[in-house]
DNA sequence: TAGATTGTTAATCGATTAACAATC
DNA sequence: TAGATTGTTAATCGATTAACAATC
């Protein structure tokens, strides 16, 4: 079956055609590294907004999100020219075209399923709700999770997915299971028309063509800083010295 | 003040010298890409290796960790050459290479700050312990939490960070508390001389020359997804469309 | 030897960055 | 007009990939 998902679409408008049509630049193609990045530069700007700063430069902006102004000129110029030469960016308007190419001017409705610690701390995570995702629902296969509250739901069993995806148009699903149990929930959300996936289970998943899986893995990350910790460390290991310090490191020894 | 690092690194070897001044290639700088996707190598391995598969080739290993197998043998032949042409990888042997390589194959003492939904999931998390990070302290600012047992620990005041850090040698530290937290606790990390930082926090940190920092960041995945379903669920926007398909709109809505 | 599979080459692709012309 | 800052160009760098020679 196929999920509701024509009811986000819209027509085909004749501006729509001839903006695609025109000699201009089509808009069209952002490149993967910069969508990475747009939320990060809306973050900043929501930071700035909070501080009530009406207009920053790249520099600035730049500097809230943690990257290089040119890299954020360069990421910006995909969207359009929101800027002003000489003045700027208009905090609150760009805050806004990011949030739109985005996606998150609109309502996306969540499933996550797998309520464990990591399931509770994500259905507690206030950062969802802030920026468009709603929990509809918490899943779990084991009934004697059902009907237990967090946050302002209860948990689900998990066998209510297809009815919950149906009514609530969810396009999006969170994994948060054992790694055993990834891919039967992965399948499962996928026959129920969910064509984004966070997955937070250690496993890899496999998904048809036209499904996006993203995973998050905490040992991961933990263990790519073991890999440069350990560089560090053996910073007088001779293995890892240049040819000044091996010089220095074998008189040192002597 | 710095830390106690230096027991971490050995001493100056002939052998090691000799080596890093050879001709042969220097077996180091291997390319951020290439680290980040070394525990995922890690993780597939681990899996055969509990299925009792002795034996693998590049093509079997790179879909049971989700990569193209070019890509493997190109990261592989970072490492060195641990494979056998005609044959494949001998997979306990490879395991510990890249173990190795990553630095898991010694233990890790680690710092978990800010024990809120978030860092009790951490805490609980086996995947850290299973691949050499050991948790040593769970810290709090908040007096009210001090001496509840998580795991088989306390959580303890942060005020106790510089002894802890000196203690146990710790290099890497994980961040969960709120943003408003995070530059401080992480600037008191850097001061006790943790050089290796992974954020949980929606925040930008900035941190001297030397000190690692990762981010993790639930809900810019969720954005990253969002972009991306929002364009899928605009098959039918014209924005969206390419020549032939506005062609086919056009009939369509005629 | 024939078949299989690695390790490496080289071409391609995509991302980053500095520099600066355009323009407010 | 002079100063500031964007948006874009072009050069550089790094990552990916297919193809295949080396070799088990």
């Amino acid at each position: 079956m196929t999920s509701g998902r024509s009811s986000r679409g819209g027509a085909p408008t004749t501006e729509g055609v001839s903006r695609t049509a025109s000699a201009k630049a089509p808009e069209r193609g952002i490149p993967e590294a910069t969508v990475a990045r747009l939320p990060v530069y809306l973050r900043a700007l929501i930071t700035l907004s909070d501080r009530e700063i009406a207009t920053c430069s790249s520099e600035e902006l730049a500097a809230a999100a943690g990257v290089n102004s040119a890299k954020l000129r360069k990421d910006l110029s995909y969207l359009g020219s929101y800027g002003t030469r000489g003045v700027g960016y208009d905090v609150e308007y760009l805050r806004y075209q990011i949030a739109r190419e985005i996606g998150v001017t609109q309502d996306w409705p969540v499933v996550i399923v797998g309520i464990g610690n990591l399931g509770h701390a994500l259905a507690n995570y206030s950062g969802f709700s802030s920026r468009g995702f709603r929990i509809v629902a918490l899943l779990d296969s084991d009934p004697a999770r059902h009907g237990e509250p967090l946050g302002d739901r209860f948990i689900r069993d998990f066998a209510d997915l297809e009815t919950i995806v149906r009514e609530h148009d969810v396009a999006i699903g969170v994994i948060a299971t054992p790694a055993h149990a990834a891919q039967d929930v992965c399948d499962r959300l996928v026959a129920c028309g969910v064509t984004s996936i966070l997955n937070f289970a250690p496993s890899v998943l496999s998904v048809p063509e036209g499904v996006d899986v993203r995973k998050v893995d905490l040992s991961i990350e933990l263990q790519i800083l073991a890999y440069h910790e350990q560089r560090k460390s053996a910073a007088y290991d001779a293995d890892a010295l240049t040819e000044p310090e091996i010089a220095a490191a074998v008189v040192e020894s002597a």
